[in-house]
Formats: structure tokens, sequence, C-alpha cells
DNA sequence: GCCTGGCACTCACGACCGGGGAGTGCCAGT
DNA sequence: ACTGGCACTCCCCGGTCGTGAGTGCCAGGC
């Protein structure tokens, strides 16, 4: 039952507290937004919006910031997302367009948001499960030792020694290898179990625990490297609002540490379209009093990685979320065009 | 003209003050430790010390705190490096051992030296400028495009696209697949350039701007694959001792997210043996409050990268040293294995 | 019924103050 | 050359107090 007016004074005072970092009170609001009423009148909204919990005092007659449950108004209802500056676009283009390779990309994306948000970047590697194997090469190193290496669509290169229990001639390496190839090339990762099921058939006995051991080891490498990777950039942004957290900093720098706390914060943005999660609504404790806004990207229509950035939950929102998307469709362009 | 009391004065100083991280008074010190003098005899000691800049009073009549010139004489002639005790060795060679490849062998190491040293952990990839190239691979991927791979006795791979000015045959990659590895393979890089010279004459001469780009490939990843990655971690521990330094924690994160500034840091430490930098030493200003301990490692006799951790200046110097140079000889020895 | 101005109340914050204590420098004595 | 004594310095800690921003509530006006 909020009135109109109720969520603009709301809506006032998320922008003010994002700007001042200082609890704001019924007058400085009615000064600073022409809100048509008086402060007093202020004041009854703001109980209201206070017994509704959408915001809270520090202390009893200091003014009022907005809580978890206020910025999630915020977000769902009030603030759009800011679109960037067409200066702004071309930066990131032509910022991201100097990468030369993978990690170039990732590496810059990285760097690219933490500089554009002034907050903490975590960008995943694209992921394997929706790639496709653009060419497996099978090298032997030594009489019974392959290197098997894998290349994706995403550029992305794994390799993986293989001991082989019986030596192999080099010539049923290249047949391996040609056959592997040809069979699994182009398709994708969840296909190639199936794909690669009957090629043991077509060798000799001989060589069949050696065929096996490089299936093994390529199926094994697919769903390894599922397991995904990421790069963070900008922790020196953290100093930049623990003024407020003096405390909390430690536990953030912890969370931004164990990979797979921050995989699982990703994960959990939906595929599509953008996701924000405020304050406690983040499963790991130690990022209680920040916001992940994430990001899904992808070189084509699907996306193969997320991206994001971690802040306070004091933050805007606005401008976070179109930088985030920004950047997210230009990285997806880049990794399109290579 | 130190007398060996000062000395002994100036070794329990800094003792102490890392232990308590409180400026020491001269009372204290004799209790602490048995120097069979009275607090005046060791006022004067301290005064001399003070006169010669080894030791500071933060504000007149607190207790002393040493200096930079304090520590660099401590490590200099007063510590000795502390060896791991043995199920720390032990520790320390199971968590290194389970690495499956090199970026997890990385990945462990700075893990671990975080976690010993409870300071910042900084690890350089093994360099190629020392390595020898192991194999080199080439994929034709379209008419005119090919993939260059390239692997380390390292186990690094990198890979590069290399576009064709006309398209080539399938047979005469291989043949020049065949004729490179025969070529380089087991060579050091620096030898390379050298040895690729002659290479493009043995082929025909439509084929020979191909070559000539592949080449150009090649010897362009060997040197910009020697301007090292490294990874960083434990950057949590920063807050460890921030309450000493909370205006310092942010230059020190930012100095750290410049792999530039990094890699110059261990670049600096001298190929054998331990470096270690203290305070303004470093050149980079943000890290003027950090000491650097640094070593080299790698699978045989030299020194292929370099690792080490960042700390406050009041840092256990023979504990961290220790800690980094047992981590180094295993790393190297895990190296050395693969 | 909703808005407004007025008013008394609450508290965080910063300034000020004063005692306690750790530490120092110096000096005279052994 | 070392020691004990002594006066001095100054940081730190706790308590007090004034100020000001902000609040809740109430009575009155549109």
């Amino acid at each position: 039952m909020l009135g109109e007016r109720r969520l603009e004074v709301l809506r006032a005072i998320v922008q003010d507290y994002v700007g001042t970092e200082e609890p704001v009170g019924s007058k400085a609001l009615t000064e600073r937004h022409n809100l048509q009423v008086s402060p007093a009148t202020v004041r009854n909204d703001m109980a209201a919006l206070e017994d509704d919990g959408f915001i809270a005092q520090p202390h009893t007659s200091a003014g009022r910031v907005p809580t978890d449950k206020g910025y999630r108004l915020f977000v769902d209802r009030l603030a759009g997302v800011k679109p960037m500056t067409s200066p702004e676009r071309r930066a990131i283009q032509n910022f991201l367009d100097g990468a030369v390779d993978l990690d170039d990309v990732v590496g810059r994306t990285v760097r690219l948001l933490a500089q554009l948000t002034r907050k903490v970047a975590v960008v995943q590697y694209p992921s394997l499960t929706r790639s496709t194997v653009r060419h497996v090469e099978l090298l032997s190193l030594a009489p019974a030792r392959l290197m098997l290496v894998l290349i994706t669509d995403t550029g992305r290169v794994e390799q993986r020694l293989v001991d082989c229990p019986a030596p192999i001639v080099d010539n049923t390496v290249a047949d391996l290898r040609a056959r592997l190839n040809s069979c699994i090339a182009g398709q994708r990762f969840a296909e190639v179990p199936r794909l690669v099921q009957d090629l043991p058939e077509g060798f000799d006995a001989e060589d069949r625990g050696t065929i096996s051991a490089v299936l093994a080891t390529l199926l094994e490498t697919l769903v390894e490297e599922t397991e995904e990777r990421l790069m963070i950039g900008g922790t020196a942004n953290l100093t930049r609002f623990d003024h407020d957290f003096p405390l909390t900093i430690r536990p953030v720098l912890e969370a931004l540490e164990e990979q797979v706390v921050l995989l699982k914060l990703l994960g959990e943005a939906t595929d599509s379209g953008m996701t924000v999660r405020i304050g406690h609504e983040n499963a790991h404790e130690g990022l209680s009093s920040t916001s992940v806004v994430s990001v899904g990207y992808g070189s084509g229509e699907e996306a193969v990685a997320k991206l994001g950035v971690v802040g306070p939950t004091r933050m805007d929102y606005p401008g976070t979320m179109g930088a985030v998307r920004a950047v997210a469709r230009y990285v997806g362009q880049i990794l399109a065009e290579s």
C-alpha cells in the first residue's frame, strides 16, 4: 500500500544516500528534490517506509538509510539502467579491440570494468560447456607418452599428458588424430562423449588400451575444464568504500579469493538479463554488505560465461548496471569476431 | 663502531617489536631478554642506535621502533633463515604434489605461500627465456589460416593464429611441422632465431611467404611470452597488518594490481639467493612501508622464475625467509619431476 | 482526511580537560 | 663503563558538556 509519493521519497533517499554517503534527513530531502511537500509530511512517509522495512535509522534521531529491502525495491521498480554515453561506448570498444588473445580479452575486461565502475570486477573465462571443439591435436613426446591438446572455438587451449599402457607408433597416432578430428571437430562438448564412443573399434587390439587412455583424458579434460576459471581485479577499489566498513573489507577479500564462492555467485545469475544481488541476498556472509551485479555474455546468442562487479550495497545501481551491461555486450562482440 | 651489545639490543628491539607491534622501551627490553645490564645502560645504547639511524621513536618519550635501516642491519647481520620444521616440510610437499598442471602448480604455490607466511604471495610463471622447446605444432584451420602451438619443457602451451599470405596445402604444413620440430625441439628459446633462419630455403617459392609468417609468429611468441605472467594471492592478509597502516593498504593494493610493478619488483632480485627489499628500498612508493622477500626457483640449477611475498616492514624476517625458501625449493622439485 | 508548522526530545559527535603511566634524558655516584 | 635516581614529556583514556541535525507527535488549516 505504498503511495506514489512514498516511492518517490524512497527513490530520493536512495539517490541522496548513494551520493552523500550520509544518512539523509527529511529536511535535506525536501530541499534537494522538489517534492512539493513539507519536511513533516516526508517524515510521515519515512515512518511508514521504516515500518515496512525499506529504510532504517542507524541511531534514534539520525537520518534514514535504505535497507537491503529498500535497495531491492529501488532496483526493481524505481531505477532504470543508465545507458553509457557514446564517448564511453567508444572508449570501451577501443580498449577491448586491442586484445591479442583470450587471456588478454579477459584481462582487459577486468581492468575496464574495475575502472568504469570503481568496484571490484570479476570475469569468468568463457565456459567450455557450450563451446565447440575446433581441433584436437595429439603429439607423441616419448614412445609411451602422448600430449593431447584441445583447442576450442573460444580460443582456449588445454593440454594434457597421456601415459600409454603400451608403446604406440606415429602412424597410429596420426590416424587417431585424424579420426578424432573428423569425429568431433565443430561439435559441442556435450556431444563428444557420445561421438567418440565407438572410436576404439576401428583400431588394432593392441592399440585399444592407448586409445582408451587418450579418450579418457579427453573426456576428463572436458569435465575438468567446465570448472571455470576467472579473473578478478580492482580490489584496490575496496578501499574506496571501506571507511564505511573498515571491518568488512577483510571478509570480502577472503570471499574474493575463494574461486568457488565467486563462481557460485556468478552462477546464480540467471542466463538472460542482469542479476543484482543485494547485501544479505548473497549467500556468502562475507559479502553481506556488498551487492553483486552480474550478467552473462557470449559470442552468440547464448551466454558462455558471466561477468560482474562487487561493490557496497550503497552503490549507484543504474550506472553500475549500465556499465556492466555495456561491457558484457562488447566482450561478446569481440569474442564473436575472433 | 657498534659494540657487540648494541647489536644485541637492536636484535632484541626488532624481535620484540615484531612480536608486540608496539614501540619497545628500555625496561621491557631488559626484562624480556636477559641482557645483563640495567635499563639505563640500554637507554644509552638506544640513544646511540638512534643517532646512527637504526631506530626511531614515534613520539618523544615513547618506545623505539626499528627504521628501514635497522631492519636492514638485522637481516644482513643479525638474523638467520629459520628452517621449516619437518612436519611443515611434509605439508608443503603434500600440498604441492597434488598439482595436475602448470596453472595448478602456480595456483597452489600462491595459496601455500600466502597461508604459510600470512602475507601477500606473488609467484611468477616459469620464464620461457631459459626454457626449451618441447614441441611445435601446426594446424590448418582454414585454407589460409594456421594455428601455431608451442609447448615448452615447463609444460606451458602457447597458441597463435597465423594468417597466411597464400593458401597452403596440408602436406606442406606437415612438412614444415616436421622440419621445425627436428630443428628446434629440445633447444633453448634463445637459440631458436638462429636455428630457423635458413628454414624457408628448403621450400617452394610460393610457400615461402607463409613460412615466413609462421616463423615470424613463432619468434614473436617467444619474445612476447618472455614478458612474464604472474599470480598473486593472500591479499586478504593485507588487513592483517592494516591497523598499523589504514592509509597504506590502498597504494599497496594498487601496486599489486600493476603487473609491471610486481615483475620489476621480483626482477630486481638477484638470481642466486634470497633478496629482501625493505621499505623505501622498494622503488614503488606505494610499497614504501612494506618489505618484499623474493627468491628464484627453477626445475634445474638455474632459476626460471621468481616468487616471493609482500608484507609489512615489521615482519618476522627469519620465518618468512625460511618459508619462502622452502616453498621455492619444493616448487623447483615439482617442476623437475613433471 | 491529508498536509503543515511548531515544539520538545534524543543522541551522535567533537572539543575540552585532567590524571595516569610508560618512557626518556641527564646527572651524580660507584 | 655501568647504575640508580629524578624530573620531564607526552600519549592515551575516560568523563563532561555543548551543539546541531533529526525525529515523533500534536494541534490546526485546507
